[in-house]
DNA sequence: TGTACATCAGTGAACGCGCGTTCACTGATGTAC
DNA sequence: TGTACATCAGTGAACGCGCGTTCACTGATGTAC
């Protein structure tokens, strides 16, 4: 009956969401075409409807896979006292900063999730206390929604630290502005109370 | 000789940047084409050119004239232990969040700033290490450099903070996050030693 | 005071281009017999 | 096993549109006499 299994597309579609993926954060929703995001998977401009019913159900697919990645890498993370300054470092880090392509979608995008559309802004909010709420388990096993804020405060330090140091030009003043985002964000994510 | 007193184009050019700024910080970069630009200042596209030499130019002269209006109205704060408290807490307000066209440029253009030419990105670390300097002569007129990356990490993170309030959809979590926010700013200009 | 003129800020149509989206078509494949 | 057929993932040209930029022109103004 069909001509290919089903997995073929899945499998397609798949590529689509991974390459794109790569190509928003480093150029921009604005900054990436159709036509560009289908190349990158090997593929032509007139392909991308039968994947995806507009560009924007792309971009909050993509949100959406991201945040869920970014979740799942951290769940993967042993847990014990200093898987949390890994993460850290590992954010707040020269390489991070120097591959937007592989690194975090808040980072790269939350201005323009922002000015998007409903659907989009659902996706992220959604995504990112996810990712935020399993961070809080960590924290603290016991009361964990007391946590969410405090976590989501200081995830928001740490995107926009890392956005600052990519955008000056002084690559000083970037490292340093790195370094101490480290330390601003181990000391609000540490024993102090809330 | 001359039509016009100079001051007459001084004026327009001065009207453009104004409500360039408006706009630019309201719907991006990308999402503010020329015409509009030039329609908000009541004028027609073609005008434009006689005023910059190319729509980064505008951006460039923009960034810079911001962050001076920044550091300039933070100057004119009374000196005193409580005016940076009034800083942060207007900084990560409802009002703010809810008015990005007459906020923080940081907030709303960085990654714009950050994907845009040499220009544009020189023009803002000029400007924001320059609103840095000035909070941080404040803290510590003796030894103010030591200062400028400990101001610039925590007006990162108050960038961050605001950028996530703005983007997620539910208004109690964005509100708690600003609250957070603002213990988190004020934690880290504190006195305790950086 | 009145008129001819030079200036130049601003107009608005036009340029080529890439955008998101549509659609008639292709052609490789698995199925039916 | 071999052939005709139905399927449908993917092609690529075309759509209208708005972009940044250019440019021949307009017309309000101050100056010269």
């Amino acid at each position: 009956m069909a001509r290919y299994a089903k997995e073929h597309k899945d499998e397609t579609r798949r590529r689509i969401l991974e390459t794109s993926s790569r190509r928003l954060k480093s150029d921009g929703v604005d900054g990436s075409g159709i036509a560009a995001l289908m190349a990158d998977a090997g593929l032509t401009n007139g392909a991308f409807y039968a994947h995806f019913s507009s560009k924007d159900d792309l971009i909050a697919t993509v949100v959406a896979a991201e945040l869920g990645a970014q979740r799942d890498a951290t769940a993967a993370l042993p847990p014990g006292r200093e898987y949390l300054e890994q993460l850290v470092r590992g954010y707040l880090s020269v390489e991070h900063r120097d591959h937007p392509e592989e690194g975090c979608p808040s980072a790269a995008l939350i201005e323009e999730i922002c000015r998007g559309g409903d659907q989009v802004r659902a996706a992220y909010t959604d995504g990112i206390v996810g990712f935020a709420d399993l961070i809080a388990e960590r924290l603290d096993p016991v009361a964990p929604e007391t946590q969410r804020v405090r976590v989501l405060a200081a995830f928001a330090g740490m995107v926009g630290t890392l956005q600052m140091a990519r955008t000056v030009n002084d690559p000083q003043l970037s490292a340093a502005l790195l370094e101490q985002g480290v330390a601003n964000a181990l000391d609000q994510l540490g024993d102090r109370k809330g």
